[in-house]
This record gives structure tokens, sequence and C-alpha cells, in this order.
DNA sequence: GGGTTAGTTGACTAACCAGTCAAGTATTTA
DNA sequence: TAAATACTTGACTGGTTAGTCAACTAACCC
């Protein structure tokens, strides 16, 4: 009998802590301020391997840009596995988004925004697969925007159609809020302010009349 | 008596074209990807001209977008200058940036976004100077919005109150369109979902005039 | 154990880049 | 005209950077 099938590579984890040191310094600088050799000093790393694990820098940029987005992914799918209501819905990925922008406050120092707008507005242009990458990342947010919208209409709270455009400017309100909060270094945006302006971009912040206010 | 006063250094429109490509070049790109020699090869002119205008190449930086910011006031205060009702001048201001991001899009071949957002956001933790002028442009738009939103509630369209975050959520917005237009690398967000987006926003797309609801 | 692969090390390189400088030319002023 | 100032030129520098490489060690497989 074999025993349980191993992972033939367990033993090191120096490609999860390039991955994670990379990701906080370019998230709280930019990919240009932080060379190879800051990312290999945070992960206590040697030069050879960083480029036994990763080809370019460009690469590990975005290897740990859509590691997080994963992460990111499962943590929303919890909530919409957890909150049945739109409005539940909306309100937990708005406490979601600012509890990562505390965290990172509280990691860097600085409010740091959205890491995969500001990484792949500054790499436009270069490198292909960070950018359709960013055009993934984008098209997931919307998804989960639309997710809410889906169930509001379900329950005759918005009407069905133009959901995919106002779920497009839900993801541009985020941005752009994001945005703000980086370059004014305050949480203020990604606050209150932030799941106001989605019920009011959403139609959710009409009187829930009919089924008043489930749960 | 005196001639009239003549400005002593009327003779060179160097410091100019070092505006524009340095404009152009960064706006398209980002501050990393473009060089100094990249600048003055677009501009044709020599290292050493650059630097005896600019100390610095974040001086020029800076210096670029502090005169398209210069500019782009100035269109706006034409805006403000012509149109009275703030339905006007809200599509005054929206068929402006359109336009500014179709300009773009012309001489780069890219949709480009917004210029002082992109900057600040890769420059931020440097440079002190580009933070401030980033913080005077934020300012700056987030006024224009309230003199619109001032304007309907003279009009009783809308409530007085709440006008200065409802500008700063009309600004967030604006903000996330542009950088969601410069990542797809399209006009469509900028387009007319811009400007129903901050319709909805503002509160201007309840039902004009006649009964002036308050809330 | 012997062979293979995966991972590690740190000095090295070749390119690039922001900024300097000394020597020039053009323009203004007196 | 003379002197001062404004502007221009382009070769040069010192420092940084992404990426390489050959030698090494550790873990796995037969």
């Amino acid at each position: 009998m074999k025993p349980a099938r191993i992972v033939p590579m367990a033993a090191s984890n120096t490609k999860r802590k390039l991955i994670e040191a990379a990701h906080a310094l370019i998230w709280a600088n930019s990919y240009a301020q932080v060379s190879v050799d800051d990312i290999c000093r945070a992960a206590g790393v040697q030069k050879g391997s960083f480029y036994h694990f990763f080809p370019t820098k460009a690469d590990l940029a975005a290897a740990a840009l859509e590691d997080k987005w994963r992460y990111g992914c499962d943590v929303f799918d919890a909530i919409f596995a957890k909150h049945s209501t739109a409005h539940a819905q909306l309100r937990a990925v708005c406490k979601e988004i600012l509890a990562k922008q505390q965290c990172g406050l509280e990691e860097t120092g600085a409010v740091c925004g959205c890491p995969y707008a500001t990484l792949a507005s500054e790499m436009s242009g270069d490198h292909d697969a960070l950018f359709r990458l960013s055009e993934k990342m984008s098209e997931s947010f919307r998804g989960y925007y639309e997710r809410i919208l889906k169930t509001a209409a379900k329950a005759k709270l918005i009407p069905v159609v133009g959901i995919g455009r106002t779920a497009r400017a839900m993801h541009a309100y985020t941005l752009g809020s994001m945005m703000q909060a980086r370059l004014s270094n305050s949480l203020t945006p990604v606050g209150k302010d932030l799941e106001q302006a989605l019920l009011r971009l959403s139609g959710l912040d009409q009187k829930p009349q009919k089924t008043p206010r489930k749960r």
C-alpha cells in the first residue's frame, strides 16, 4: 500500500515568501519603485532563488497578483454562501473591502488602494499576461456585483433589465473610491461612503416596500 | 520712457516642448517607463537643456501635470460660464471628459485614463510636491461637481444637505470610470455610462422640475 | 548507494539611467 | 561695444538594475 500521495515539493516555502513580499511591497509602493533586490531582502531569499522560481520580475508581480485574486475570490464566495439577501451581500462585500484596506494600512503605514488597478495601470502596454489577468479580475469583480443585483431582481427590489451595466457602474465606483483612498491616504472613501454610493447606483436605496426588509 | 515691458525669455519654446512631450509620454505609458532621454528625443531637445529648465525628472512631470490641470480648469470655467442649468453643466463636463480621452486615444493609440490619478498613484510615497498637487487637483475637481449640485439645489431639484459628500462620490465615480477605461483600453466607461451614473449619484435622474422633490 | 532533480548561493555582467559639466552660442542690457 | 545673462550642446559619470551562471547542497527515486 502506498502512503498518501505527497506532493514532491513540499519542502520549501521560498516561493510563497517571495509572493508575499512582492505583493506587500508593490502594493504599498509601485512596481517600479520596488527592485528585485528589495523583494529578495524582504523575503529573506537570495537572488538566484528568485530566478529559479520566476523567469522575470514582471512574472512574479503577476503571480503575486493572481494569488491574491484567487484568495479574494474565496472570501467573496464565502460571503455569498453565507448571505442570501442582496442588502446583506452588498454590506458584507463593502465590509470586506474596507477590512482589506485597513489591513494594508496597518502593514504598510499607508492606504494602498486597489492592488490590481495600480499595478495594471502602471504596466499597461507592457506585459500581456498581466493585462489579461487584470481583465479577468475586472470581470470576476463585476460578476459578484451581478450576483447581488440578480438576487435583488429576484426579490423584485430592482428591475431585471440593465443589470450588466449597473454592475459595471458599481465596479467603476469601487475602483474610483479605492483610488481616492490611496491618493488621499484616507479610509473615508472606502468606508460608509462606499456602501451608500453602491446602494444608490444599484437602486437598492429605494424604499424596500412590498416585501419589507427580510431578516 | 521705457518701451513696453518685454518678458526677457520670449525667445525659446524648449520648455513648452518638454512639457508637452513629457505629458504625452507619461500619460500614455507611466512615469517609470519613460526615461529622460525618451522625453528629450520626443521634444527634440538636448539633455543639458532639460536640466537647464527642470532640476529633476520628477519636477518636469509635476510641471507638466500642473500645466494640464490649469488648462483643464480654464475649460471647465468656460463650461460653467456658458451653461446655467445643472443638467447642462453636467452634460458638458461629461462631454469634455470623453473628448479628452478621445484625444489621448488618437494621439497615443491607447485609452490613457486620468493623467493625475495614474501618475500620483505611481509616485505615492515619493515626491511631496506631486502629492500636494494631486490633492489640489482632487479638490478642484470636486469643486466643479459641487457647483453643479448647488445649481441643482437652488433649482430645488435636489436637497441642499449632503452636497459635499455627493460631490466626492461623483468624483470617485469619475476616477473609477477613467481607470476602467484605461485598463480595458475602451472608451465605453467614459461614454454614456459616465453621464448616467453621475446623474444617478447626484439625484438628478429623478423626474426633473415640476414636482421638486424634497426629502 | 548512486543518480537525478529541485533548490540555493552570491559574485558577476551588461545595460540603462538620472543627473553633471565645461565649453560653447545667442540674446539682452548698459 | 562690452559685459552679462540665458540658453544649448553632448560627452561623461557614478550608481542602480534585471538577469546570469557555475558551483554547491538537500531531497527524492530506483
